[in-house]
DNA sequence: AAAGTGTTTGACCTTTCGGTCAATGGCGTT
DNA sequence: AACGCCATTGACCGAAAGGTCAAACACTTT
């Protein structure tokens, strides 16, 4: 098309992004319910019929947030193969899931918030997206112990707990800050984190620490 | 007193008691903003003016079926001292986590949704209660280390990644099922889970699981 | 029987919710 | 200048929210 067709549409995607940006902050701080459309409109500086000029209703703009965080979340540990070295590969994987759980919070709060309301949103995404994932990386797990890389352990269970141990730092960010008595995690604590982290996992599974 | 008044004080605890069990129950469903006072009071088959008669509103309720998973919630590790042994003190520790866990998910469910909102009504709990006793028993860990019983490990966030691993089960309840195309947890998953993180967790700091 | 005390409840209040709609505005095309 | 098309917005709607209140009720105590 013309050149005004195209700039026309970037005006409308930026503006829907503004708008999913509002909405992910308030609904990761008070839930859905805690979140109304007037308080998101407000958060994005415009009228509230603007929002839902953009987006239908309440729940297509929630759908909508979740869908770019699932989107933008790649579940990682992509094109690893049972050659590759388990301890090089989860240590990784641990260290740039601290990151995000630190830098990027909110996402996880708001898919903590969603699952714990019994995921009404995401059982689609869990069924069809995070369900093949979790069997194809447990089957490279198994292979890993068959070829005795690890000790044995349930690969699903060892997956849950990466996730869990380091999501922890943003759900439960409130209560980690409140007793260290920290307004905001430092650098050096994304440090500490990740190798108390990587040394439970990966020694558990009889991985040393690489390098 | 006289036998009427013990009576009648304890009808009015019972019925206080089963207001706070419908309102557990639906704020852990749906958060503090998603339950209503209404659909409360509709769960504990009563009008909503008599819920409203024993607490003076949503807010005093809400923070009265917080404490009181607060006061059951006995964090657990009492009378342990230097001289017991670490592996089967965490061992115990993490199997009743699990089974809480599992028995009892509601309360971890609503625990959780009040951390991630930022604690509102939790930081004088947080502050008073759990920080001094994270502290006491980061010294106790502290002092197996130094006696050389178990490998260094930061003890708070090992503690961390106990409750993280173990609370799990009950607030991704609807993940780790719908993951695992199951309807409810069973008494094997119980059994499994607790082996897998007591794996990880104790010789992820040099034990050995006891026994 | 009357008085007193705590409990129950329907009716009602204000505010806010999600959502609609018609009027207005901006802007390129003819 | 007139048209068409999407974007913007204030006014408005019914429903549901949290909360109040006074009348009725139950049950002792006198």
């Amino acid at each position: 098309m013309t050149t005004t067709d195209n700039t026309k549409q970037s005006n409308r995607d930026k503006k829907q992004q503004q708008l999913l940006d509002a909405a992910e902050k308030l609904f990761s701080q008070t839930g859905y319910d805690g979140a109304s459309m007037s308080m998101i409109a407000k958060e994005a500086s415009v009228p509230k019929a603007n929002v839902l000029y953009y987006f239908k209703n309440k729940d297509s703009l929630y759908e909508a947030v979740l869908d770019r965080i699932v989107a933008q979340w790649n579940l990682g540990l992509e094109n690893i193969t049972p050659d590759d070295d388990p301890a090089v590969v989860l240590y990784n994987y641990i260290k740039s899931k601290i990151k995000l759980a630190i830098e990027q919070p909110m996402q996880s709060r708001l898919f903590a918030s969603e699952i714990i309301r019994g995921a009404p949103y995401l059982q689609g995404y869990l069924r069809n997206s995070a369900r093949p994932w979790i069997r194809e990386k447990s089957a490279l797990f198994q292979a890993w112990i068959d070829a005795g890389k690890m000790n044995a352990i349930d690969p699903q269970h060892l997956l849950f707990a990466i996730w869990s141990t380091t999501q922890y730092y943003a759900d439960f960010e409130a209560e980690v800050l409140l007793v260290q008595n920290k307004l905001e995690y430092e650098n050096s604590d994304v440090e500490k984190i990740t190798q108390s982290i990587a040394q439970l996992i990966l020694t558990g599974v009889g991985l040393a620490i690489p390098e």
